[in-house]
DNA sequence: TTGGGCATCCAAAGCGCTTTGAAATAGATT
DNA sequence: AATCTATTTCAAAGCGCTTTGGATGCCCAA
């Protein structure tokens, strides 16, 4: 069923119809109701397709998943982030169309979604401490928000972020007001943006309380499960182990965790533990107390908030590029306990 | 840049040209050859959106992921299998569309679909036992084929899935070889097809060797990290616990080794554990030995494959839906070792 | 009766592409 | 030189929608 079939059917004119189901003011009532009911009886759905042409938008948007020819890694917040962006699309008529590209075709992916006009924006995922598509982006004029910062960007640009530093230098804290003097430091790769502030917040912590760094209680890598367990049996050997570690991701924690108990040694009583959370639908850190002391905050909720900024953006474009700071909670859970004396 | 500007810069009609750039016969090749270069120069790409009205295809696959109102979880294999699948699509000149939805409008949403032209084919994800999704895509014609399989399913449809029974038989009978006769296991949710073949699997294993199956030993569940630490914990605590431990995700088989390690046992020496594992990116079961022994398939690799029969579907549309069963390799790892004699 | 003002509705153009049916050109055959 | 056959190119229609710029009635004031 196309207009043409419905129009004819209704005996008026594709003109009516099509104002008729628009909303537009130029048609009676009574058309109107007429024509909603034909629409609906016979199931008609406008071509996507077709209105993009006759409007020029694309009623798309545009999610382009790095996956980096060395590693390989599909990072596993993504899911719960795009299910977030997606019910802010769906709700407004949009959709979502997602390229999984290696890093090497990326900047050619950003220009042939704008030159073949298949979205009205896109989002950046994980950017790093200096991404290159920003500037991409705003030199070929494609509406963008990105989940994270960039702090080498020059130019104003859209963004959504967690107060990283903050979350992480009062994670620190939390463990210092705990009698913790050896704070260890699991983290994601120092390239990305977000693994950069969160450092900085530790070491802010620190510098605070004059406890030298010790890079020996710093790791930055991808963040697996053998990577949580390997660094924190790698430290906890140390001749001067650390009381107390912080990681950048449950699925680290959960290493961690492991490591820990590997050794004999018990999570919150021996060696406290605090985690960045990004409440995933498929890692609960539940019950009434949570296991993991967190530093917590939904990437699912940011996922629906940024994709409605974006929309918002493309509905009307505005000279100031809009940005948004969430801040993470500190949920006190069962992995954290004062500073064991010796 | 669009075909008329390029065609009159060219000094060509716009049939030419688009001819010249689809590989149509009826152009010379010197022509085709100075109308590539034009296009490159230009950064000329064709509307998605023109192309696909004119020639009546989307060049667009829909996947469709259910997000169940009651559980709200997103599934942790989803990232990777989209990450196969995308790879085959962008490939072929195929868009992905994602949508995300609650399984009570997932009904209009593949009718909707179908009647706005959005998508050429649509991928099935998380089928249950007899799930309303294949009869519902028959009737409206939309290509499609389902990752996993239904079993209640009446008519042919088309399928790609790992042999979960084959799979489960095997790693069963490989505990039993070892000496486990108690053998539990921890599956998914019983309504999905997949968990119900892989009890399948490890019932016919309990059976070929007169094994009385026992429902203590038996969880059902959403495969979180929780669940699989709570079930081992319930059943360790059992006055006649089991020796052996099967599970069907690598996140429950953390939760697993967790709770062996909580109660001072030693995973693979006092309880063996055999899990199935996707291959997800971020939870490496990796090493030289890996660390469980597990029946392995590679998810992302089966959206590969899955995404290319779809396209070979739609290309030519063939009167027998193709269907492919993919095996699980037996992974020996260090989870598993001779049951315990005591 | 005339004409102005509203409320409705419509024909046709246009969005950027593909594809049909035909024309122009060049080379081969008689 | 005339005819025929490929080869190469083109004009125009059509895909399903929106939107511009009228038309058509109808009612009321003059």
């Amino acid at each position: 069923m196309n207009l043409k079939q419905l129009s004819k059917n209704l005996g008026l004119s594709q003109t009516t119809v099509s104002r008729a189901l628009n909303g537009y003011p130029e048609v009676s009532e009574a058309t109107r109701l007429r024509v909603r009911q034909a629409a609906e009886q016979f199931n008609y759905h406008p071509s996507t397709r077709a209105k993009g042409l006759a409007t020029g938008k694309a009623l798309a948007i545009g999610h382009v998943i790095p996956i980096s020819t060395k590693h390989e890694m599909v990072n596993p917040i993504f899911g719960d982030f795009i299910a977030g962006a997606g019910e802010a699309y769906s709700r407004n008529g949009y959709e979502m169309i997602l390229s999984i590209v290696d890093d090497a075709s990326e900047e050619a992916i950003y220009r042939g979604l704008k030159s073949r006009r298949a979205v009205d924006g896109v989002v950046v995922h994980g950017p790093t401490l200096d991404d290159p598509r920003i500037p991409l982006l705003n030199s070929i004029d494609l509406p963008f928000v990105v989940h994270g910062r960039s702090s080498g960007a020059t130019s104003p640009y859209a963004w959504l972020d967690v107060n990283n530093t903050r979350a992480f230098h009062r994670a620190a804290s939390f463990l210092y007001d705990l009698g913790h003097r050896r704070i260890a430091l699991i983290n994601g790769l120092e390239s990305m943006d977000f693994a950069h502030r969160r450092r900085a917040g530790y070491e802010a912590t620190l510098h605070d309380n004059a406890i030298p760094i010790d890079p020996a209680l710093m790791r930055s890598g991808e963040m697996t499960e053998e990577f949580g367990y390997q660094s924190t049996r790698d430290m906890l050997a140390l001749k001067n182990p650390p009381t107390a570690i912080m990681t950048s991701s449950m699925i680290s924690a959960l290493g961690v965790r492991r490591a820990i108990e590997s050794l004999g040694l018990v999570m919150g009583r021996d060696v406290s533990v605090v985690t960045h959370d990004d409440a995933l639908s498929y890692l609960r850190n539940g019950g009434d107390i949570p296991i993991y002391t967190s530093t917590r905050s939904s990437v699912r909720d940011a996922g629906r908030q940024l994709a409605e900024m974006l929309l918002a953006e493309i509905a009307n474009p505005t000279e100031q590029p809009q940005t948004r700071l969430l801040e993470a909670e500190l949920m006190v859970g069962q992995s954290t306990g004062p500073a064991p004396t010796r």
